[in-house]
RNA sequence: GCCGAGAUGUCGGAACUGGUAGACGACACGGACUUAAAAUCCGUUGGAGCUUAGCUCCGUGUGGGUUCGAGUCCCACUCUCGGCACCA
């Protein structure tokens, strides 16, 4: 295609090479400038990028470009979280060796990076995936291993009994597997997990030094952490000395507990059903539904299925007995995998009641209509008047909430007690492209941890990767068979590689020592420069990537190993780019591909439409045509540049009002930019300020202002545009005859009289409703503008014999009157 | 069901602490330049009405409220999107 408008493409690489010839963004560890790390999340190396993938590191760029003019010295690093599922599908479907694919991947999107113009410290690059790096990640393992946070215990996974093998939860669709679509089943393993829980707390809490994450990723993590606080009750068995113990948040309704119900997993059932007559009956239950999935069992979600034990408890409080039951719907997860249900009160507990007939009692009474058990068509959940329950009757059931749980704990028979909805994080993956976990099991002593000087355990690359049941690793005798570290016999490797977000969870660190031979990272360096002062990601990763690497970093804050215990102080999450209502995606066929926009417009059209198309932080529909809107704006400004010198002229009388205002709206631009730099990162509204300025210089022009303070105009608008569009402000500048690169210049401060105005335009509103506008000089005094306002035509038309109730001045912006 | 975000012209979106609703861009239309087209430049562009140089009324999802004044604040509701979902 014939190149029109400005030569984009001389200027982008001429530019681009500049950039790393100079080493604009290596980081100078001896730089006297305060620090600034700029992190945007690494990226999974995919074959093919999209506009919307362009969005993250054009924002990170314009932020590390912005800070950099901003006198900081700015670190911006990246690299590549290149373990991962889609590389060995890759392998098994084509026979392309992950390795071979992940580093060709690599490649290619380090050239698009460079494409865009995104400017990075490539010296600091890391690759989760090398040697260099996993070895470091098995590091933290043991670390974790030492402190009693990483352990083996048993699991359910996705299995497939027709492939033979484990499924991702993202490889079950709609209960079956997706290779092969036979339905799914659970299968219990040995895994390993990290102890994420006994963080919860502090997890939580430490959310409110995070003064600036966006709110609702905060409020996501705080749901995912999911603390609730309750009392955890011991109902007696009858015909044993012993109890089973339920967690509930609603000890107001105790007097209501009709039955209790068990989780299926529930360990103490083998020893309860063991004289029970129908014990067959209850076998064959639980062993359906642990058959089904978990997936599968959640979406169960009407039929509520369950079982009598045979057996009863004692309700403490009223010395009742009532039936215990097995039902899918508790889970052996939560809580303590036993509830006491409260049919009349909890909507779960009332459906299954009403399934297996089991009896219904109020307890808590509704203040608008008294309940009847037998007619209730749902379980009445809100609070009311406690009725039914002994000493209690009468209180309000939020007080009764308090009183109740003092009386458990006083008797004896239940305490206050608090619990999280976190899990414990299953590390465990049965897949070959992740780092393998470095432990070894020997006959004689056990499962034992390898020493730090024998890592890595290297990742053998000759593999079978067509399935056959087992996970790749487990064929291969040279990795599987060695030595125990503690006695020398033989002895096996552990097979299980480590999850994904295990690599990711410390990356950030390892930027500022990525060559470092001896350690993961250098302590003292790691202090320094952390925490991240701006992270930059998609608000995919609010809950497991963010929460993980929190984790993570407090775990080392307790080692000792850094002094800071939150890795990220500023969180930006931004919005997806769609088309046509949809994510892009290939499968959906509305792809654009960055390639095409960056040979027809450059990449600094691309970038400028990226930031204009609206607030970042927000879904974004893409618009081809807005595209042009860029392209057309940019050949605007290139022209002001060319034209620049051919203009000189000395203004008359007349033409000084004009240069005025030009020089206002210029100074006004600086401080609009860069308040919206500085403000939640309002790259749209800072562009259409730039854009208003351009149009004001034309008019300026045409009206045949003063020549230098047009040149101050264009100078200031390519200046601040530069963080957005790097080449052709780069090459601008040059041809404005400047040197050096504009990056190195400061940002611009704007002139505070210089935005001074001299008028004002008042709005004059009669009854609320905009009569007139005066412009008066700035200051005038209340009286005077009593006086103007009064003998304006357009106001007496409106208040002409009618009685003045309130005159209302507001100094340089309205009146309001009201008749 | 719960949690979160949102609803403004034909479209993407502006409007900071309540003070001219629709900035900026796109689309559309008209004009200039050109042999012509593209590009460029200039102008018009929320709706309705009228006695049409202008003026009036209506207009920010719906209904109500506070206020001299509400897109913005309060109450209730509707819808859309995103996340989680049998959490006791």
């Amino acid at each position: 295609m014939e190149e029109k408008g400005y030569p984009f493409k001389k200027v982008e690489h001429k530019w681009q090479k500049y950039w790393q010839k100079e080493g604009l963004f290596k980081m100078d560890p001896s730089s006297p400038k305060p620090k600034y790390y700029c992190l945007m999340m690494f990226p999974y190396p995919s074959a093919s990028l999209h506009v919307g993938h362009g969005r993250n590191y054009i924002i990170g760029d314009v932020v590390a470009r912005y800070m950099m003019m901003k006198g900081y010295n700015v670190l911006t690093p990246m690299g590549w979280d290149a373990f991962g599922l889609p590389a060995e599908n890759a392998a098994i479907k084509d026979g392309i060796h992950p390795k071979i694919s992940t580093l060709r991947n690599i490649e290619k999107m380090k050239k698009q990076l460079m494409a865009w113009g995104t400017g990075y410290d490539w010296q600091r690059e890391v690759t989760s995936c090398l040697p260099d790096y996993y070895k470091w990640t098995q590091w933290i393992f043991l670390q974790l291993y030492k402190k009693g946070l990483a352990f083996k215990k048993k699991a359910a996974v996705n299995w497939c009994p027709s492939c033979q093998t484990v499924l991702a939860n993202e490889q079950v669709v709609n209960g079956c597997c997706e290779r092969c679509d036979t339905q799914v089943t659970e299968k219990e393993l040995e895994q390993w997990f990290f102890r994420i829980t006994e963080y919860s707390q502090r997890l939580l809490e430490d959310l409110s030094k995070l003064k600036h994450w966006p709110e609702r990723v905060k409020i996501m993590q705080q749901n995912w952490i999911g603390k609730s606080q309750g009392v955890k009750i011991d109902f007696p068995i009858v015909g044993e000395n012993e109890v089973l113990s339920c967690f509930t948040t609603r000890v107001d309704t105790i007097y209501g507990a009709t039955y209790m119900v068990l989780a299926p997993e529930h360990p103490k059932i083998k020893d309860l059903i063991g004289g029970v007559e129908k014990k067959e009956d209850i076998i064959a239950f639980i062993e359906k539904v642990r058959s089904q999935n978990k997936i599968a069992r959640a979406d169960i979600g009407v039929t509520k299925e369950g079982i009598f034990t045979g057996r009863y408890v004692i309700n403490p409080v009223n010395s009742r007995q009532i039936p215990l039951w097995i039902a899918n719907y508790v889970l052996m997860e939560y809580g303590t995998g036993a509830v006491m249900a409260v049919p009349a009160h909890d909507q779960r507990d009332f459906e299954f009641a009403k399934q297996y007939n089991l009896p219904i009692e109020v307890v808590i009474d509704n203040p608008r209509e008294p309940l009847k058990a037998q007619k209730m068509q749902s379980a009445y959940e809100d609070d009311g008047a406690m009725v039914n329950s002994g000493q209690f009757n009468g209180l309000d059931n939020r007080q009764a909430m308090d009183d109740i749980a003092d009386f458990m704990q006083e008797k004896g028979i239940g305490s206050r007690t608090m619990h999280y909805r976190l899990r414990d994080w299953l590390i465990s993956r049965q897949r070959y492209w992740g780092a393998p976990i470095p432990i070894v099991y020997c006959k004689k002593c056990g499962e034992v941890p390898l020493a730090e000087k024998d890592l890595p355990v290297l990742l053998p690359e000759k593999v079978e990767f067509k399935p056959h049941g087992e996970s790749p690793l487990k064929t291969v005798p040279g990795f599987i068979n060695t030595r125990c570290p503690k006695c020398g016999e033989k002895a096996t490797r552990e097979t299980d590689t480590m999850d994904t977000f295990v690599d990711s969870s410390w990356y950030y660190l390892r930027y500022l020592s990525p060559k470092e031979k001896d350690k993961p990272f250098d302590s003292d360096v790691v202090n320094k420069w952390l925490p991240v002062d701006q992270y930059i990601g998609g608000i995919e990763h609010a809950i497991m990537h963010l929460l993980y690497s929190r984790f993570v970093t407090k775990v080392f804050f307790d080692l000792g190993l850094i002094n800071f215990d939150e890795p990220f102080k500023r969180l930006f999450t931004q919005g997806m780019i769609v088309k046509d209502g949809a994510k892009m995606s290939k499968s959906k066929g509305n792809v654009v591909s960055p390639d095409e926009l960056i040979a027809k417009y450059g990449a600094d059209t691309q970038r400028l439409y990226t930031l204009f198309i609206g607030p970042p932080e927000k879904d974004a529909e893409w618009n081809d045509r807005g595209v042009e809107g860029a392209w057309r704006f940019l050949n605007r400004v290139w022209r002001l540049v060319d034209q620049l010198s051919a203009f000189s002229h000395q203004p008359s009388a007349e033409e000084k009002k004009t240069t005025a205002s030009l020089k206002r709206k210029t100074h006004l631009t600086i401080k609009k930019v860069t308040d919206d730099l500085e403000r939640e990162f309002h790259f749209n509204t800072a562009i259409s300020s730039v854009m208003e300025l351009v149009n004001e210089v034309y008019k300026a022009k045409e009206e045949k202002a003063d020549a230098a303070v047009i040149k101050e105009a264009v100078c200031t608008t390519v200046v601040l545009l530069s963080p957005f569009v790097p080449h052709i402000a780069e090459e601008m500048w040059q041809r404005l005859g400047e040197k050096g690169s504009i990056f190195q210049r400061p940002w611009p401060q704007y002139d505070r009289d210089a935005i001074e105005a001299e008028e004002v335009l008042i709005v004059v509103q009669v009854n609320g409703k905009v009569r007139a506008k005066i412009t008066v000089a700035v200051g005038t005094k209340e009286e005077e503008i009593k006086e103007i306002v009064l003998g304006d035509e357009k106001v007496t038309k409106w208040i002409e014999g009618k009685e003045i109730k309130n005159f209302l001045v507001i100094q340089n912006k309205l009146v309001s009157i009201v008749v």
